[in-house]
RNA sequence: GCGCACGUGGCGUAAUGGUAGCCGCGCCAGACUUAGGAUCUGGUGUCGAAAGACGUGGGGGUUCGAGUCCCCCCGUGCGCACCA
């Protein structure tokens, strides 16, 4: 009989489903394993062959574990909140929730006919009320709290106001926007407004004026992992900088901690190294320099403390407060007319053209440390949101500095010991110092280390400035100017933000009659009738960003049903946190660190055990597209095959890859493809027409999209499962070539017939024994390193030694399927009922022991080399010890000629793999 | 500019410091066949008739022995980027 893929599929996805095969719950009497994949956006264009990748991966690890007597959590959801949905929404003016679920209706029936064991009793979307109540929730609690910065850890803003009633500013341990100073009469007069301000500078979820990322062609804000290279990132519009009153999240306020937990979580380095580049961390001073004739100081921040006698200018970015406070009446014009040149530029122009500009203050700041006035510029390569918005300039040591100075011609002194600083800055950070002696401070001939660590120590003591660590990561913006999102559950009386009441939630997305700002320019929610609590107060216009719904949802699939609380204690005491997590890199400074966030101010709260939700992370490559192409011979409606087209005048075409096998074109199907090409003609070599191919992303545009649904259908899912793990390592990014799809085919069809005439109960060879724990041992190891590739290489060694032994052994074919059930799981449970007889799911056998006594050798072929080359192979029993094999490498007659007039220097004996014998 | 990966046949790739190229694609030859997008067998790094020599981006080093470890350079990919 045939192997008949469609047959077989259908039924065990059938009786997989019937029988509730892969539904689970708690169960403390056996260990638990979490296996997660990051849940999909269902965008319009459905899957293609690239996505399947990390979800047939941690398929196979979660029916791994499963095997081996784990309670497997593995759930899959949707993303389904987002921006493509509601632009499609605006240019047809169907609602995004109709699009969004005939989208996850499509999703869901290509990623059924893969064969995956997910738990769909657990699904969870996010644009679900059921679910978004969380994601309310949890910003509410983010509001009712601020981060305390001597405990380490989120507390009731409640405790915050009791120290202002009693003691007002002073003492006060949190992380803030900005250093407030006030007592505790001065609190206790404050309107209700006033309180609400200053609590704002406090809570984790706060509004503030925050520089936002504006993409106007959007019409929203855009967190900062959302933009790039001063683009969004969705649809590639133009950015620019904005000052706005948002919804921010005090993710800073966990910077510290987000770095730490770095240490101990299983992920890539590379991936740690991205997340900390990202936080940014850097250990420096912040000091304070009086300006002069003026009571106010500027404080700026450094991590080159010890450069404070190099300091020839001060410099302020445009948006900082000082600004106002120090332009001269005499520079005014000036300055002001520099700071609207520098507000009309986005982001990106600010970007591309990197010239230097800059405009005096008029004012003069007194370096502290030798009382020298110098000179205060304003300048946007001082940005507003790192630090405190201001710098000294230091241009012998700084290249940015230096530039600054050559530019507007300031003075440039040399700190350090032989740096020459004629046409370029000297950014080492080692050296002796030099000019660098005050009337209190004398740092000539230190080393910059030391340098650094004395002046942080004069200044402390002095009163000049503080040690201090300053991170890049900025708060989240959480304001997004969109409908499909989530709400805020947010009133406002009399200006003043409020919660909803717990009992009200989750606060329902309102309808409205178009996806468009209102008139007066308010977000789309502005347009819903009625959009105000039952005693008349306005909600909140703006919807939270797209990471809110993402930041949490591993905790809900433990617990998807609970309308008490986001996850039970006892669900979420069982199962923990994330053991294993699939998902690509692009989510490395967005979704990742929310998360991570999100759940370490969970846990603070105590309502989740662990700090960090993700044990162990592994990267999927990205499946880019394999494009062909046809070569047009310009002006004609004739083609060349790639091997000719040089010598022609041509033009590379797209093809569609489905009518193309091996490169080389179906031209009958070509000449059908498209109605300009059917009278198309070719120019052929050894027959063939023959493509050209390239590397590309895998897009409808290039014609290179390859569909999993066509490929089932004509392979089967087992096939697709084995080829996706099969094309390389999984961490690695690859293009897709259908070609070499046959190869795993062949495989699964040699396996079937292995089986044909059934199994017999008679006891196995021992070279079948052999076979069989080879296979064992090297597919464990394998699962385990996400060496998948190297497995379904080993399964087809397998095969074929089996085959040519003959063997038909229960007692070999019965482990056999277990391993490969992960993998391929269609066919193995086919043939563990078929051919094995079993009556009950092969997803509950165990997973087979090796056993090395069937592995050991009887008999060793060494290589036996003579100064490391390899001369002649000797074979000996495999028990024989060291000396033995040594004495019968030497007895051999090959071996005379090597030695004849050397003399042994020494011997080299690897058991089971080499002997060496050293000569001179 | 800084950081992190990576570089092996025509292609995808494999090699706890121990005979480089397993497995697969493709290709070549053959078998069975009355044509199939079927199956099976053998071959397939380069040069050479062969023996053999040469081969893992380039150069150096450690080692009896290096694709693998160390240093320098070149190239590709990714991340961050006026972060003081």
């Amino acid at each position: 009989m045939e192997y008949n893929h469609k047959d077989i599929e259908a039924k065990w996805q059938q009786y997989w489903k019937d029988r509730e095969i892969y539904k689970v719950n708690v169960d403390s009497s056996r260990p638990k394993f979490y296996v997660l994949d990051m849940f999909p956006y269902p965008s319009g264009a459905g899957l293609h062959v690239g996505h399947p990748l990390g979800y047939i991966a941690s398929d196979i690890f979660a029916r791994y574990k499963r095997l081996q007597g784990f309670n497997v959590l593995h759930p899959m959801g949707y993303d389904a909140y987002g921006l493509p949905a509601e632009q499609y929404a605006i240019q047809t003016g169907q609602h995004p929730e109709k699009t969004t679920s005939e989208n996850i209706a499509r999703y869901r029936s290509q990623l059924d006919k893969i064969g995956f064991c997910y738990d769909w009793s657990r699904e969870v979307r996010t644009c679900d009320p059921k679910f978004y109540k969380w994601t309310q929730w949890a910003f509410q609690q983010m509001f009712n709290h601020y981060y305390d910065t001597a405990e380490n850890r989120a507390m009731p803003i409640e405790k915050l106001i009791a120290h202002f009633e009693a003691n007002g500013s002073q003492g006060v341990n949190a992380a803030q926007g900005k250093e407030l100073d006030f007592t505790a009469e001065q609190w206790k007069q404050m309107t209700d407004k006033e309180k609400s301000d200053t609590l704002m500078n406090y809570r984790i979820a706060y509004l503030g004026h925050t520089m936002v990322n504006w993409c106007p062609k959007l019409g929203t804000v855009l967190a900062n992992d959302e933009v790039s290279e001063g683009v969004s990132l969705r649809g590639g519009y133009p950015v620019e900088q904005k000052l706005m009153y948002q919804w921010c999240l005090r993710v800073s306020a966990y910077a510290e901690r987000l770095l730490r937990g770095l240490d101990d979580i299983d992920w890539t380095d590379s991936l740690k190294e991205t997340q900390r580049n990202w936080i940014g961390r850097s250990e420096g001073a912040e000091m304070r320099f009086k300006v002069a004739g003026s009571d106010v100081e500027l404080e700026i921040f450094t991590t080159r403390a010890d450069t404070i006698f190099g300091v020839t200018f001060m410099v302020l970015a445009p948006e900082s407060a000082y600004v106002s406070q120090v332009t001269t009446p005499e520079q005014k014009q000036a300055v002001e007319d520099y700071l609207n040149e520098v507000k009309h530029k986005t982001e990106r122009e600010r970007m591309i053209d990197k010239k230097v500009t800059g405009v005096f203050t008029g004012s003069y700041a007194i370096n502290p440390l030798t009382g020298k006035e110098i000179p205060i510029w304003v300048s946007d390569y001082v940005l507003a949101g790192y630090g405190t918005g201001a710098i000294m300039a230091v241009p012998a040591h700084d290249s940015r500095d230096y530039a600054f100075a050559r530019k507007f011609d300031l003075p440039v002194i040399p700190l350090i010991e032989g740096a020459d600083v004629s046409e370029q800055s000297f950014d080492a950070k080692s050296g002796k110092m030099i000019n660098s002696c005050g009337p209190e401070l004398d740092l000539n001939g230190s080393e910059v280390k030391d340098a650094i660590a004395r002046t942080k120590q004069f200044i402390s003591e002095k009163g000049i400035g503080k040690v201090k660590v300053n991170y890049r990561l900025r708060d989240a913006i959480f304001s997004r100017q969109r409908y499909w999102g989530e709400p805020f559950p947010v009133y406002y009386k009399d200006g003043i933000p409020h919660m909803l009441p717990a009992n009200q939630l989750p606060l329902l997305l309102p309808e409205i009659d178009q996806y468009l700002p209102t008139e007066k320019g308010e977000p789309p929610l502005g347009r819903a009738k009625n959009w105000q609590t039952p005693e008349g107060y306005p909600l909140e216009l703006n919807t939270m960003p797209g990471f809110a719904g993402s930041s949490a949802y591993y905790l809900r699939y433990m617990d998807p049903h609970n309308e008490e609380a986001l996850v039970s204690p006892e669900a979420n005491g069982y199962w923990r946190d994330v053991d294993l997590y699939i998902g690509g890199t692009e989510h490395a400074t967005g979704h990742l660190i929310y998360s991570r966030f999100w759940n370490k101010f969970l846990y603070d709260l105590g309502k989740v055990v662990a700090d960090e939700p993700f044990r162990k992370l592994v990267n999927q490559g990205m499946i880019q597209g394999r494009s062909n192409f046809v070569y047009r011979i310009k002006d004609t409606n004739t083609f060349v095959s790639a091997g000719l087209k040089d010598q022609y005048d041509v033009t590379p075409i797209h093809v569609d890859v489905n009518i193309v096998s091996n490169d080389i074109l179906d031209t009958e199907a070509f000449r059908r493809w498209r109605p300009e090409f059917n009278t198309a003609e070719f120019i052929l070599e050894d027959g063939k027409y023959v493509c050209g191919w390239a590397v590309e992303k895998m897009s409808k545009s290039m014609f290179n999209v390859v569909n999993p649904d066509d490929i089932v259908e004509r392979y089967g899912a087992d096939t697709l499962r084995l080829y996706e793990m099969f094309l390389g390592p999984l961490e690695q990014s690859k293009p897709w070539d259908t070609n070499g799809i046959d190869g795993v085919n062949r495989f699964l069809k040699k396996l079937w017939k292995l089986y044909a005439d059934g199994v017999s109960d008679d006891p196995a060879s021992a070279a079948s024994l052999k076979t069989i724990h080879t296979l064992i041992k090297k597919v464990t190891s394998d699962i385990e390193h996400f060496s998948y590739n190297t497995s379904i290489a080993a399964f087809m060694i397998c095969v074929n030694e089996l085959t040519a032994q003959k063997c038909k052994s229960r007692e070999v074919l019965e482990p056999l399927v277990i391993v490969l059930a992960p993998f391929a799981p269609h066919i193995a449970e086919e043939l563990w009922h078929t051919a094995l007889g079993h009556d009950t799911t092969v997803c509950d056998a165990t997973w087979p022991a090796y056993d090395e006594a069937h592995l050991v050798e009887q008999e060793v072929t060494y290589p036996v080399s003579f100064n490391g080359k390899a001369r002649f192979n000797l074979t000996v029993p495999a028990a024989m010890g060291k000396d033995d094999v040594i004495a019968a490498a030497m007895a051999n007659e090959g071996a005379a000629k090597w030695l004849e007039g050397k003399q042994i220097v020494k011997t080299i004996f690897v058991p089971g793999k080499i002997v060496n014998i050293v000569v001179k």
